[in-house]
DNA sequence: TTGTACGCGTTATCAA
DNA sequence: TTGATAACGCGTACAA
């Protein structure tokens, strides 16, 4: 059970009795190599149980086919029942499948955490990086580009840094929400708003807010941070604020699903006393009692996107700055 | 824009008018640096932006401060509202971030993928590798584990392989739950069972099977993969097949949630009609209609669990080969 | 078609 | 305390 000492290139070729350098031919591929000589080295191969050695290899090609996703949140946040960052990875993993290279999910939330990640992709463990969910002016992907690392984000950085970005027309679809809360009549719309360190959260509130106050209608707002637990706390806040609100836009699914309950628990009937519209179309969605009417972003399209924009820029091709995908207004029953 | 070239230890050196060695040492916290030296050091580690190469490093000391954490499914099936992987991966998290390492996620769906997987983990990317919901009999563990790489399975792994595991009662807790449908009077007991290829959805239905049998009461099974969408296919065969039926276990929540809609819409009342019972305690149990009674499995503390058994085994530990956590009967409103 | 020889960027050993 | 120097395991011009 003791680590077997692995064998390495120079021992696969004495035990075929070629050079170091016609193993690494066989091994990788090459087409230049007798037939015979091929086989007698697979044979080799396989004996030994020769695997290469990585570390050595990317050493030398300046490669590790891997890709890097970064999270700055943590663990307890990417997995919650949210399904934005699944659909991100889902997306992301389904590119870098077709291109043949591994998907490394890193999680960041804490401070220690963020330092090894910096560590990790700064130290060219990976051939680019993904980042997400970006909070603050986190430097970390600036920093990887002026380091000449290929980097993508989704969602526009708030540091002004020059990283190419894809992004969904929040501020879109949720003045679309807005707007069709006020065609059916409402007129004391609420909205649960995101974190405002997040480029999700400040531009949702700002479709909101754009659109209530063209319509002339008063902003009620109290801020979440994605999650169910603070949706069921902001919505409490908002009732008691203002007991005659008759609409809640929530920037989340989750959030939205929090408000349904807290709104049943208050006695309130959805949709008939207020409406209530979220953002992000999960799975959930479909589920909730009623089924949720909300803004459905094309989260698992972005992480495609995002893949695909980061492999053309490894590459060396000239890319897009910013890319904005559409959103779209899933009318459900809840409002 | 372009790559910068970056700097190596050799011009950190130069530039700071000293060894190659000496730089080594400032950069990796050795003590017996003249204070001066470390300071110009690192002047120059700052000055040119100096970072480690990792593939460099990990060439020679055989380390990558890295752990894998392997989850052979589609990303689809690793992140539905099910919180069972977040959780698992949470609790690896949660240690590794204490023993400051890195933790790489990997998904492998697909052939291809699994294939990469191996590719990367045969080939030293990661000191240790963590294995979760492995389906049928894997030989990946076992190929690691002779390999000299440390390994950990969350389940019993399906081939004989001698690899350390952690694993829940699963037996224990569906055989309580069943047992306390049957004190509660209900006699027609079906189950919507997981897949047959997996630890967890046979170890789930024999705790069912074992205990109706014991009762002699009659087995009535479907069989699902865990998702929701099975579940809900799962439920209309057994009101189908079992019109009479009075109370079901389902293997997991998502199941369950999905059973209980499905009887919703057939017009049974639970858990008048018919009882309910779940398997994992995700978040979402508490929020369906109603709330779900189901066996809690301590997922994060499993996560949390193979990790130190891994780390201790990355550090030559002898370790338990296997260690079963107990579940819990946590009683709702569905039963 | 095959082999030789060098270099990738570190760490570690050993002298000084 | 510091500095040469030898690995670490591999890919690849270049030569044969």
């Amino acid at each position: 059970m003791t680590a077997a000492q692995r064998p390495t290139l120079e021992e696969v070729a004495r035990q075929a009795g070629v050079s170091r350098a016609t193993v690494s031919r066989v091994v990788n591929g090459s087409t230049t190599v007798a037939e015979p000589i091929q086989e007698a080295v697979r044979r080799a191969v396989a004996e030994l149980g020769y695997v290469p050695n990585l570390a050595a290899r990317s050493l030398v090609t300046q490669r590790t086919d891997s890709v890097a996703l970064v999270l700055p949140e943590a663990a307890t946040r990417v997995f919650s029942d949210d399904q934005v960052f699944p659909g991100l990875i889902r997306g992301a993993a389904q590119e870098l499948e077709a291109a043949d290279k591994q998907l490394v999910l890193m999680l960041a939330g804490s401070p220690a955490g963020h330092d090894r990640v910096t560590r990790y992709t700064t130290g060219r463990h990976v051939d680019g990086v993904l980042f997400a969910s970006l909070h603050g002016e986190d430097p970390l992907p600036g920093r990887l580009a002026r380091l000449g690392i290929p980097v993508v984000c989704s969602g526009r950085p708030l540091d002004a840094a020059d990283v190419p970005y894809i992004d969904v027309d929040h501020i879109g679809g949720v003045a679309r929400a807005t707007r069709y809360l006020i065609d059916n009549g409402r007129r004391r719309i609420a909205t649960i708003a995101g974190p405002q360190d997040m480029v999700a959260g400040i531009e949702r509130l700002a479709g909101y807010r754009d659109t209530v106050v063209a319509a002339g209608l008063p902003q009620m707002i109290e801020y979440g941070d994605f999650t169910r637990e603070s949706g069921t706390i902001a919505m409490r806040r908002l009732l008691a604020a203002y007991p005659d609100l008759d609409a809640v836009f929530a920037a989340s699914d989750l959030m939205a699903h929090a408000a349904l309950r807290a709104l049943h628990e208050a006695g309130r009937r959805v949709p008939e006393d207020v409406a209530v519209i979220g953002f992000d179309d999960i799975e959930t969605a479909a589920y909730t009692e009623p089924p949720l009417t909300t803004v459905r972003q094309p989260i698992v399209e972005l992480g495609r996107k995002m893949t695909r924009l980061l492999l053309a820029l490894a590459d060396g091709a000239e890319v897009e700055r910013a890319v904005v995908l559409p959103t779209e207004l899933v009318i459900r029953q809840s409002a």
